[in-house]
RNA sequence: GGCCCGUUCGUCUAUCGGUUAGGACAAAAGAUUUUCAUUCUUUAAAGAGGGGUUCGAUUCCCCUACGGGCUACCA
């Protein structure tokens, strides 16, 4: 059956969304541009205990950041299967819950948490898998051995009641994940999960095939944390008589933690030195920050880039793919079984390349805003700013490492690097120093030409060699040891500025 | 504990029975750069273990080990 490809990224609001979350956004992206299809995002909501304020806005910011549009959905425009929030649809599961009563496929239970605890206490002691199941329903209260008059008169008496899948005894549930093969459980080692809950809001299981049937989804890529729930739901769609229009299923390997062990989650980043969340979060309850991407300096395409190939490849050589590259290439045959550890020296890697191909009018934006931060705004025009951009630009791996490498552009150093000063500076420096001030003081044109050639000039005339004082020189003008061309820089900052930093060092350095 | 999924250089991975097991990041060495960064060259680095199947297994099957996930009126 050839259908539309539709595919969803359901996330639900209960904090900030790590980057697992947003690679399995983008391979849902990717998959459905790349078989011009849909991607809608739904929010699943439907546990209000854990309902995060600023939670859903932060995902559809952290998305628009990287570019990972939806087409449909929460953030992006309602299409024609609105609302995509599913606490706004709660009124049509409960139709659904009954359905599946009616035709015998689920049923009323009333036990309370103290029963549900002591069934399983019970059942631990004789070391038996405590589970409410084809054995076990038939000791607890509910629809299957309460008569139908005290089951009437409970639910009119308004008693709290869940709803449960009744699971079929013994039965071999086998589905073909699109990344594993065949995949197959069986029944007796699954419980029978509760898909209407007593405050009137489906779980999770209910919610998710329900809204995938009616919003005509065709795959369903997910994270692999869902492969031991993946056969309930595919009993769900039998039992709902859906089969037909089941989703294909591919379950996407986990992001495991860069030291070994467990899966990447929220509380790792800042803890190990990386951001796990695209953009900064502010726990609205705690205060505390959890630092992301976009704040790091991470440019959204690098961080697109790095995400793709955690867990997939193209099979070529090719590392550097735009958005719309990987859209071609994408397949999910290609997504790895095994889980991937994220690995912060490739993430920089990635980055350093995207910054390099930054124009300098993207970047000058950054340096603009750290001199804000200085208040010496005015004083440099957008024209030098791009320049000092240029220069530098391959020296840096993060946008925001760029203010760090400048800075002595903007403003002389009163520090010097006193490991070149120490090894540089000899008895003949001070006099040196002043040949070269006598020397530029003549320039009427200050470029990178005449001053080398002044400088060569001064060199000569104190029969010092260039490999003996040019980093010195460097020092004196920028402070530290390394950057760009030292000459470009002087003829950058202009003639006035580098006299003042020659003066400066001869009066402020003193060995 | 039970069930399920997985296992190739330190890391991400290529290989869809026959390869000197390839690439990238990181590491090391060298060259270039008057510095730093870049760039280039080079080096080191892997099939978890054991059984099968086969003329031949990294590749297919089984067992063990290890890693991960799930085991809620959470998603």
């Amino acid at each position: 059956m050839d259908r539309r490809v539709r595919v969803r990224f359901a996330p639900s609001p209960t904090g900030p969304l790590h980057i697992g979350g947003v690679r399995t956004a983008l391979y849902n992206y990717l998959f459905a541009h790349k078989h011009g299809g849909d991607f809608l995002i739904r929010i699943e909501d439907t546990d209000q205990t854990r309902f995060v304020p600023g939670a859903e806005e932060y995902i559809i910011e952290s998305l628009k950041w990287l570019g990972i549009e939806a087409s449909e959905g929460i953030g992006f425009g309602n299409g024609k299967h609105a609302p995509y929030r599913q606490s706004e649809r709660k009124p049509m599961y409960k139709d659904f819950a009954m359905q599946l009563i009616a035709n015998g496929h689920a049923y009323y239970a009333f036990d309370t948490a103290e029963e549900l605890d002591s069934m399983r206490d019970r059942l631990k002691a004789s070391n038996v898998d405590a589970k409410y199941d084809a054995i076990t329903r038939g000791t607890m209260k509910n629809s299957l051995t309460l008569s139908e008059d005290e089951v009437n008169r409970r639910l009119e008496n308004g008693d709290a009641y869940v709803v449960r899948f009744k699971l079929p005894r013994k039965e071999e549930v086998k589905f073909e994940d699109e990344i594993r093969g065949w995949v197959s459980f069986n029944t007796n080692q699954m419980d029978d999960k509760v898909l209407y809950k007593s405050d009137g809001m489906p779980t999770y299981h209910l919610a998710n095939v329900v809204d995938d049937y009616l919003m005509e989804i065709s795959h369903v890529i997910r994270g692999e944390e869902w492969l031991p729930s993946a056969p309930l739901h595919v009993l769900l769609y039998r039992a709902f008589g859906w089969e037909n229009m089941m989703p294909k299923f591919a379950h996407l390997p986990l992001l495991l933690k860069p030291e070994g062990n467990g899966k990447l989650s929220k509380r790792d980043g800042d803890r190990l030195g990386f951001p796990v969340f695209p953009i900064n979060w502010i726990d609205p309850i705690t205060q505390e920050l959890s630092s992301g991407y976009r704040e790091a300096g991470y440019l959204p395409k690098a961080v697109v880039n790095l995400l793709a190939f955690l867990g997939w490849n193209p099979g070529t050589q090719q590392e550097l793919f735009s958005l719309e590259e990987l859209v071609q290439a994408f397949s999910l045959d290609r997504v790895s079984k095994s889980g991937a550890k994220f690995d912060q020296n490739k993430a920089k890697w990635f980055n350093q390349q995207y910054v390099r191909q930054l124009a300098d009018e993207a970047l000058a934006p950054v340096l603009f805003e750290a001199l804000g931060n200085i208040g010496t705004t005015d004083q440099f025009s957008h024209d030098f700013l791009l320049k000092v951009c240029s220069l530098v630009k391959e020296k840096i791996s993060f946008t925001n490492e760029i203010w760090e490498y400048s800075k002595y552009f903007f403003i002389a150093p009163i520090e010097y690097d006193m490991q070149v000063v120490n090894k540089r500076w000899t008895d003949k420096t001070p006099k040196l120093l002043g040949d070269l001030i006598e020397d530029f003081e003549q320039l009427s044109s200050f470029t990178q030409e005449t001053v080398e050639a002044s400088y060569q000039k001064a060199l000569a005339k104190n029969e010092v060699q260039g490999k003996d004082f040019l980093q010195l020189f460097r020092v004196i003008l920028t402070g530290v040891a390394g950057g760009p061309p030292l000459f470009e820089i002087a003829a950058l900052i202009g003639k006035t500025e580098s006299l003042n930093r020659l003066r400066n060092a001869l009066s402020n350095i003193t060995k």
